[in-house]
RNA sequence: GGGCGCGUAGUUCAGCGGAAGAAUGCCUGAUUUGCAAUCAGGAGGUCUCGGGUUCAAAUCCCGACGCGUCCA
């Protein structure tokens, strides 16, 4: 896909004195104002910088971050502070990779204004897939800053655009930082992602890209490319390589962590060192973000840059610990971001907690190594490649940790984590499944239907309204306006009546609010008016959960600290649910607190305020911890804050004063995976409901003991012991039994038969007991040498049994004797020599089947 | 969200279709002491739960729950 030349013309005009020239080694043109054949960056140029920066002066990164933003502040630019790395207001991306994200999709589709215009900021971006190269390349980080100016060009109100783009970065490298200008090239890369596509530069210096310029300028797909209605100025300077030119040093590492590195003990590689320091500033933004460590997504990726840190810090013992490596970085990092020290206690807690659990997994996973490798060497050969995968994949153990563990040479295939992603390749992932109602797919109304006009966030109490029909589509009802609440945002749907018809659900298609009728009901006629009244009862109740919902997010963020995320919530009319981010189980302490709390708010009777207000300046006043629901679409925010407790942008419907919620009680909590808690609650009428049941139970049950209801749990644990008593009585009494029954049938039941291998012993009965007793009874039987139980049994209820028991299994194999009963009874089964078992139908052909393997045991002895 | 592995005595685990096991800890009794003491005896189990296959399931299959791990 190449771009018209004219795309790039209109970046460098005769007026910036840049001509464009073609690079001999790469063959990709670029612009400069220099005499060059080649491109300034590897490798077409080798780093030229190293011991010999371009700029004027050093800086560090606070200092080079400041010059930035002072630079731009100074040409008309307003400095805005930095978004979340984990962006909680889109939902297609885990991570923030570059400034850019910060304003998708909401600001770069024009559907809201962009906070300043034109901006510059530093944006902390996370990038894992260079993770392997950290330390090892010299140049490689997971965590860096992207300095960025970004201009957007809405129709009628143009900013700037490429042109003024590359002044500004010329100026900045050449009259600002003192770059040699005739060094820089601009080179040509058509840049497309998200949709869009637009001519990007990328800029060069003595081997090392330093910045790119990328200008969005269309938007559809390969093929059917048309001019975006808003052109984007997005440009992305990386201050750590800043950093690092100013200071020409050998690594980056040494010119953004000079001191830190120098703290480390001198054990460390300065690969390992750049390992932890990277990865301890990482983690520190996942976490300050919200990001608790577990086993998916994101909480993987933080836990895995944990168990890298502590793979090195264990090859150097004694050397420095976990917790005390990542407060430094947070204490240097916290001079320019001091949200990173706001939760220490949290940090030290969750540190000391993924330590053990890293600990405990290695303690299980040498066990394992040894076993597997006791496993292949009793084949009298060494491990495989297969187990070193499985290993892996299976507990945890890295390739050179199981080398490490058997002390051996171990040949690791350069590939081998490509080839663990290989396993995972095998199963093909489901496809998503499209918008549903209970009632099946929801019908999307036609686009010349106007969008509902929804009116509960208005107001909560209005019951009964009267409103047009727009349009009927099977069972459903689109109306001009409605009060009634569609399923959505773990709520769950209004009912109540459309002209006296009942509406059991409602639901939502895009713009449109959908009311389903039952089966049966006579359609209504678009463009007649109906009245519409909603169940009051259960809206009230849906209502004080929704609104119980944030109390107990904002006792949960309150007691337990800021890394509480709401991850997942369910409000219904029986009960309501909330899923948090947390690193472990709830003690009954911790839910008693946080339960005492909600009421306490309750009793407090705070007005909760719901309104509407531009997204931009709500995420400005309270910060992305809005969003705990998830990305919310639109323009305008729907806020709903509960005075001085808990602010989330939130579409439900909500009590307006705390009081109205009723009391608060929490039935529960339950971890429902690696760092993620579920608490179960109820509240306002059906708190009653709930805690009179139970009230119930306890009554129930205390009489049924006849102990008072403060006995019940030692009564409960006195019957239980009793039961295990009685239990083992009547085992060993049954035992005794059996015993008995076997002395009974060694009496009357024998025969002894000679054979010319010696004589046989048999021992013929007929019981009514249960195969495991007819078992046992033979097990006592053939306790005595040279002994054949030929024993048929017809328990209550049940068929025949037929079993048939050797203590000369060699002479007389049971399964044999067994066989020959078989055929004529159409009984099955089979056992073993010394053992076997069969069932069939009971009565006379149970009995023959008896006689039969007497016959066949007679004929053995006969032969044997 | 998906793949893989694991749930058996208080604990750590073996067994992986034909009678529930070992080590350790616990109890009792001997021995009387060089540091994880020794010897003998004993107690301790709804083999996570629920279905299914089978004459027979701790064991095989399906599902749930719990734990671990890898990947997106």
């Amino acid at each position: 896909m190449t771009l018209e030349p004219r795309e790039y013309e209109e970046a460098f005009p005769p007026r910036l004195g840049f001509h464009r020239t073609v690079c001999v080694s790469c063959g990709e043109a670029f612009w400069t104002r220099g005499d060059r054949d080649t491109c300034a960056e590897s490798p077409c140029t080798p780093y030229s910088f190293q011991g010999n920066s371009p700029f004027r002066r050093t800086f560090t990164l606070d200092e080079f971050r400041e010059f930035y933003l002072d630079f731009f502040e100074a040409r008309g630019h307003r400095r805005i502070r930095r978004y979340p790395v984990v962006p909680r207001w889109r939902n297609d991306v885990m991570f923030v990779q570059a400034s850019i994200y910060d304003f998708q999709p909401w600001v770069t589709s024009g559907a809201i204004d962009p906070p300043a215009n034109p901006l510059a900021l530093s944006q902390p971006c996370l990038r894992f897939n260079d993770l392997d190269n950290v330390g090892v390349t010299g140049r490689h980080l997971t965590f860096f800053e992207m300095l960025a100016h970004h201009a957007f060009n809405r129709p009628g109100h143009p900013v700037y655009f490429k042109d003024r783009t590359v002044e500004l970065c010329h100026e900045l490298l050449v009259d600002a930082l003192g770059a040699p200008e005739g060094e820089i090239t601009y080179k040509e890369e058509a840049w497309e992602g998200g949709g869009n596509r637009g001519p990007s530069v990328s800029v060069g210096l003595r081997g090392l890209e330093l910045a790119t310029l990328v200008f969005m300028e269309y938007e559809g797909r390969e093929g059917a490319w048309r001019p975006m209605p808003m052109t984007v100025v997005d440009t992305g300077y990386g201050l750590e390589r800043f950093v690092w030119m100013s200071q020409g040093t050998q690594t980056i590492y040494e010119a953004i962590f000079p001191r830190l590195l120098e703290e480390l003990p001198e054990a460390f590689s300065l690969a390992e060192k750049a390992v932890l320091l990277d990865h301890a500033k990482n983690f520190l933004f996942l976490f300050t973000d919200g990001v608790v460590p577990s086993n998916v997504r994101e909480g993987y990726l933080a836990r895995l840059l944990l168990r890298r840190m502590l793979r090195v810090l264990q090859k150097h013992p004694g050397e420095t610990g976990l917790t005390a490596l990542v407060e430094r970085v947070a204490e240097d990092v916290g001079r320019h971001f001091p949200e990173v020290l706001s939760d220490r206690a949290g940090l030290e807690e969750i540190l000391a907690l993924e330590e053990r659990r890293f600990d405990e997994a290695l303690a299980r996973g040498r066990v394992q190594v040894r076993r597997v490798e006791e496993r292949r060497r009793a084949e009298g050969r060494g491990l495989l490649l297969e187990d070193l995968l499985e290993l892996y994949d299976s507990f945890g153990i890295p390739p050179d940790a199981v080398r490490e563990e058997l002390g051996t040479p171990l040949e690791i295939p350069p590939d081998f984590l490509a080839q663990v992603s290989r396993r995972h390749e095998k199963v093909e992932p489901e496809g998503a499944a499209g918008e549903a109602s209970t009632e099946g797919e929801l019908p999307h109304p036609p686009s010349t239907v106007p969008a509902t006009e929804v009116l509960y966030p208005l107001d909560p109490y209005r019951l009964r309204f009267s409103a047009r029909v727009l349009y009927v589509h099977g069972p459903w009802v689109l109306l001009d306006r409605t009060y009634f609440y569609p399923t959505g945002g773990g709520q769950v749907t209004d009912q109540g009546t459309l002209g006296g018809r009942f509406v059991p659900e409602v639901a939502r298609i895009g713009a449109y609010v959908l009311h389903r009728l039952e089966r049966g009901h006579p359609p209504f006629v678009p463009g007649s008016v109906v009245e519409g009244v909603v169940d009051g009862v259960r809206r009230r109740q849906l209502m004080q959960h929704h609104t119980g919902t944030h109390l107990i997010n904002g006792a949960l963020r309150t007691i337990l600290g800021p890394h509480v995320w709401q991850a997942g919530a369910y409000k219904g009319v029986e009960g309501a649910r909330l899923d948090v981010t947390h690193w472990s189980a709830l003690a009954p302490e911790q839910l008693a607190r946080v339960e005492r709390l909600v009421n306490r708010i309750v009793a407090e009777d705070r007005p909760v305020l719901s309104f509407f207000e531009p997204r931009g300046r709500a995420e400005e006043r309270w910060g992305f911890g809005l969003y705990q629901g998830g990305a919310v679409p639109g323009r305008e925010l729907r806020i709903v804050e509960i005075e001085g407790f808990d602010v989330e942008a939130c579409g439900g419907t909500h009590c307006t004063h705390t009081s109205e919620v009723g009391f608060v009680k929490i039935l529960g909590s339950e971890r429902i995976q690696d760092g993620m808690v579920r608490v179960h609650f109820v509240s306002g009428e059906r708190s009653l409901t709930v805690m009179q049941e139970h009230e119930r139970i306890l009554q129930e049950t205390s009489r049924s003991l006849a102990a008072p209801v403060e006995g019940i749990p030692p009564a409960v644990e006195k019957l239980k012991e009793r039961v295990r008593v009685l239990e083992k009585a009547s085992r060993s009494g049954g035992k005794a039994n059996l015993k008995d029954t076997a002395q009974r049938l060694q009496r009357e039941g024998a025969f002894d038969l000679a054979s010319p291998g010696g004589s046989v012993h048999g021992i013929v009965g007929k019981l009514a007991l249960s195969r495991e007793e007819v078992q046992e009874v033979a097990r006592e039987l053939t306790r005595t040498p040279a002994t054949v139980a030929l024993l048929s049994s017809e328990p209550e209820g049940g068929g025949g049994i037929l079993f048939v028991a050797s203590s000369s299994p060699d002479r007389y194999p049971a399964r044999d004797l067994l066989q020959a009963a078989l055929p004529g009874w159409g009984g099955r089964g089979g056992g073993n020599a010394s053992a076997a078992t069969a069932s069939g139908p009971p009565g006379e052909p149970l009995a023959s089947a008896l006689r039969s393997a007497r016959q066949a045991l007679e004929g053995l002895a006969k032969g044997a």
